[in-house]
DNA sequence: TGGCCGAGACTTTTT
DNA sequence: GTCTCGGCCA
């Protein structure tokens, strides 16, 4: 019996991922490249570990960046074995850390009852810190002081041990401490916080550490080429000096070094645990081997790599499809118009993707979609969670399970307006520092507008008391007066939604967790702050980043805007390795296309309300010329076709016919067997090549003479 | 308190 | 081009 599941377990997987699947109890590095099956291998392996008794699931710690991949992660695995994933600690950093904080609050110094602050939120208490301190904000922007904080945590350091050198530097430590210290004033903490906190918290006390370090005997990491020191140091401290590390990742796909990653990590772990063997896996099941073999190439100029190279057993497919437009609205209309084509020969919106290195590119491509009627979706915009009217029912939330939250406090003190100005809040403000206390102590002993304020939330609090979550929903904004003033609003139809939609995420938070603790649900509110605006059920065509669309794939992917300044980006030039991190981004764009790859670039565009003129980016000519097919516009259109229509066809005029079976010699291939002939516009070749394989060649570029 | 206007920014953002 | 923020006025 059980041997079936095991056997089963295995099945279909190849040489590579069988070796890293069954590695003994030892640390390793996977390498695992775009496509190769690598959540698949992750979710095998704990599935074997458990299955074949060297540990139970409880033994096990899994590692992940985001919900999405630690869902699939659990997903996957109820699905392979019959055990209740539960209990295991499967997650992403943060919300392991957050388990660990939660159950072992007292020892890590935090209120029960904890806030977690979001990036804006975050923000608004430094800004917060940085006007109690006097600070002028013209000298320090918020904002570097907010990336100041969190690089500094990022790298498991503390104000106290911040240099400072100078009078700038000095600043930034103080506001650092402060800011800190107001968190634990208020029972709050920032994203790097949880982490940091859990880090430290088993640094200093014994027992835990030595109890955690006994439970993992095997901790699984995913897209381990994103960690951050602080996430290295702390799988260090959990693995201790007995149990063992699987770490999977692709350094050829990091791409958040600007958010303190560090693929160092990859080196540095293989020195510090000793890693016998990387498991490298090079298969690819996603793409046509043309596509590969431009990723190769692009990927192939970066120095400083591990090394790997994608291969498919599959065919060549298509080739690469190359088109350079006058203008941005030129480009926009060439993906319009091929977007149609590809929907009418059955392919859908939905298995279509638009990229672009930045998001000011998206307008000029929604623009054309929206004029021609095709159905898109964008994401990256607000999230559930993060919408305005949202965070204010959540502060008044916050408020309810911890008034010390000022963050919140200051959110809705005056919202719904109920007469409470800047000057009395200042005055409160200036009351609580005094008290040294928290905005709520200081609210408890004033009368007027702000006692009136206290009572409501009481109020609030002792009507939630023991209420299903759904139930606090309602009571809350309705109380608050947030559903009356967005009735009175022109336009707050779709906030009004939005809060009726709490309630159904309510409903459904209880239904898949069984648990109604309030607590829990802020948390989750702000570790998983939704989806990005989605219309699901739709078809339709899928704009993002290339950092947003990093482990999806689609039949056909559109990369637009290749051009120098805009990809290689001008700001990533002036940044240690910055280009090369710019090269993995398309390498990564490049890996997400099954069947079908368009690249395109614009002569000008307007960029920051000018036009800018911007040659090709350097990436496009690191692509083998054998591999692409230019679609060049033509400054003339005829017969109002697309000005590329033309193009394709005049290119198609001459075309020496290859026979099947003719023996062929290629500059670069060497010698090979054609296999099979297409014509038309784009007539093309299939050779066996004797050492390249299979690839098709177009003939208008290829430079094959008969033998 | 809210609305309007001008200045200035503007790469990417798993949590 | 377009969004956000801060200042100023009704």
């Amino acid at each position: 019996m059980s041997q079936d599941i095991l056997s089963g377990l295995l099945s279909g997987l190849n040489d590579k991922q069988l070796q890293a699947v069954t590695l003994p109890q030892v640390s390793a590095l996977i390498l695992a490249g775009a496509g190769s099956g690598k959540t698949r291998v992750l979710t095998t392996r704990i599935a074997w570990l458990i299955q074949t008794g060297a540990v139970s699931p409880n033994g096990i710690l899994g590692v992940t960046f985001t919900n999405k991949a630690a869902r699939e992660m659990l997903t996957r695995l109820s699905a392979m074995l019959p055990i209740n994933t539960r209990g295991m600690w499967v997650g992403t950093f943060h919300g392991l850390c957050n388990r660990f904080l939660r159950t072992h609050h007292r020892e890590a110094r935090l209120p029960a009852t904890f806030q977690i602050l979001d990036t804006a939120d975050q923000l608004s208490a430094i800004k917060r810190v940085m006007k109690l301190m006097n600070v002028d904000d013209e000298k320090y922007p918020p904002r570097q002081v907010q990336s100041y904080i969190n690089g500094a945590k990022d790298e498991g350091l503390r104000a106290t041990s911040m240099d400072a050198y100078d009078k700038h530097s000095q600043t930034l430590r103080d506001i650092f401490d402060e800011y800190d210290k107001q968190c634990q004033r208020e029972g709050v903490a920032d994203f790097a916080e949880l982490l940091l906190r859990c880090f430290e918290t088993l640094a200093r006390e014994q027992t835990l550490r030595a109890h955690y370090q006994e439970r993992f005997r095997y901790i699984l990491v995913d897209e381990f080429q994103d960690t951050n020191r602080l996430q290295y140091q702390w799988l260090k401290l959990l693995a201790g000096s007995q149990n063992s590390i699987f770490a999977v990742g692709d350094d050829d796909q990091s791409i958040y070094s600007f958010r303190g990653a560090r693929v160092g990590n990859m080196q540095d772990f293989q020195v510090d645990f000793q890693v016998q063997e990387v498991v490298k896996l090079e298969q690819n099941y996603r793409s046509h081997s043309n596509i590969l073999d431009a990723a190769n190439a692009i990927i192939a100029h970066n120095r400083s790599r591990l090394g790997k190279n994608l291969w498919t057993a599959e065919g060549g497919g298509e080739p690469v499809r190359l088109y350079e437009a006058y203008t941005d609205t030129d480009e926009a209309s060439f993906i319009v118009d091929e977007v149609k084509a590809l929907h009418n020969e059955g392919i859908e919106f939905q298995q279509i993707a638009l990229l672009y290195r930045s998001n000011a590119q998206s307008r000029i491509l929604e623009h054309a979609l929206f004029s021609a009627g095709i159905p898109y979706r964008v994401y990256g915009g607000l999230r559930f969670f993060e919408r305005a009217e949202i965070k204010h029912a959540l502060a008044y939330l916050r408020l309810v399970t911890n008034p010390d939250d000022d963050t919140s406090m200051l959110r809705i003190i005056n919202f719904p307006t109920r007469g409470i100005g800047t000057r009395s809040l200042e005055q409160l403000q200036e009351t609580a520092r005094s008290m040294n206390s928290s905005l709520w102590q200081a609210a408890l002993t004033q009368q007027g507008k702000i006692g009136a304020f206290v009572a409501l939330i009481k109020d609030m609090q002792d009507q939630c008391n023991g209420l299903p979550l759904p139930e606090m929903m309602d009571v809350v904004t309705q109380t608050s007066g947030l559903r009356q003033h967005y009735a009175a609003e022109k336009e707050g139809e779709d906030r009004l939604a939005n809060l009726d939609e709490l309630v159904t995420a309510a409903v459904t938070f209880i239904k898949e967790r069984d648990e109604n603790d309030l607590t829990d649900f802020l948390t989750f509110a702000s570790l998983e702050a939704g989806e990005h605006q989605a219309d699901p059920g739709r078809d339709a065509l899928q704009l993002m980043t290339v950092h947003a669309a990093k482990g999806l794939e689609f039949h056909t992917v559109f990369i637009s805007g290749l051009e120098e300044g805009l990809c290689p980006h001008e700001n990533s030039m002036s940044e240690t390795n910055g280009l090369e991190e710019e090269r993995r981004l398309i390498y990564v764009a490049v890996t997400r296309a099954r069947r079908r790859l368009y690249l395109s670039h614009a002569q000008s565009r307007m960029l920051h309300g000018q036009v800018r003129y911007n040659i090709p980016s350097r990436f496009l000519d690191e692509i083998p010329e054998t591999l692409l097919k230019r679609l060049n516009a033509r400054p003339v259109a005829k017969n109002n076709e697309p000005a590329w229509v033309e193009s394709a066809r005049a290119s198609s005029a001459p075309a020496p016919a290859w026979k099947i079976g003719q023996g062929v010699h290629h500059d670069k291939f060497g010698a090979g067997v054609v296999q099979a002939y297409e014509g038309g516009a784009d007539a093309r070749v299939q050779v066996n090549f004797k050492h390249a394989g299979i690839k098709w060649l177009a003939l208008e570029y290829a430079k094959l003479t008969a033998t």
